[in-house]
DNA sequence: TGCTTATACCTAACAAAATTAGGTATAAAA
DNA sequence: TTTTATACCTAATTTTGTTAGGTATAAGCA
């Protein structure tokens, strides 16, 4: 059973979602969490990742910091005071728009 | 209020549905099902719908029909016996797919 | 009559976003 | 010592949608 992929467009707001939770993560950490929460049905992948969270900071949604943490980097991503903002408009964004594909999928014309 | 735009990557599954749903349906038709059916919160434009659909064809998933109706061209789509077959996976992807993304979206990670 | 709106099809150029297919490096486990 | 897990990353390509139009008929309004 191979996991689904993100849905398109989603991953920008997946990203926000997963730091407004959890303050602070590192990529690789955002790929394990995903996949836990969802039971390895979701996948990001790091080729998508990373060059989203890199967009997302020139934005100025969020900042980094930097640590060596048993010999590996990792460079953790936090929420910036516009992130937080933005954060809970593409959140509402996308769950409307769940809302109406929900309404297609779920929708039998022959009976409504 | 603008309406949101289609998720990316859904449209041909929107498609499909519909379809599925009606039988036979007409470009311009779509776009009015769907503006009504999700109370103009969902817009599919034109400029990616008939590529959508055409390329639908080219795979093989769809077959048209052509009339004239009170002066003016349709172009009726139906699902082929292969594109009935696909609608089925594809909606059920997408419906795994909203589900782990529903998922990421109400996780309340500090309580859960 | 002329203008606008609705219906109905369409494409070309561009942008955004993800996929494919890699690469580098450390640590731990087999 | 080879593989697996951790941890970062990019380049080229593809997919998909947006922007910005175009063509044409019919109906309604001024």
């Amino acid at each position: 059973m191979e996991p689904n992929p993100v849905i398109k467009g989603s991953l920008t707001t997946i990203i926000l979602k997963l730091l407004e939770e959890s303050g602070r993560m590192y990529g690789y950490e955002m790929t394990r969490a995903v996949r836990e929460v969802t039971k390895n049905k979701m996948d990001i992948t790091e080729a998508a990742l990373y060059p989203a969270l890199h967009k997302l900071v020139d934005e100025g949604m969020l900042e980094t910091t930097s640590e060596v943490v048993e010999g590996r980097m990792r460079k953790y991503y936090s929420l910036t005071k516009k992130g937080k903002k933005e954060t809970v408009f593409k959140i509402n964004a996308l769950k409307e728009a769940l809302e109406s594909l929900n309404i297609i999928l779920n929708s039998n014309l022959s009976n409504g």
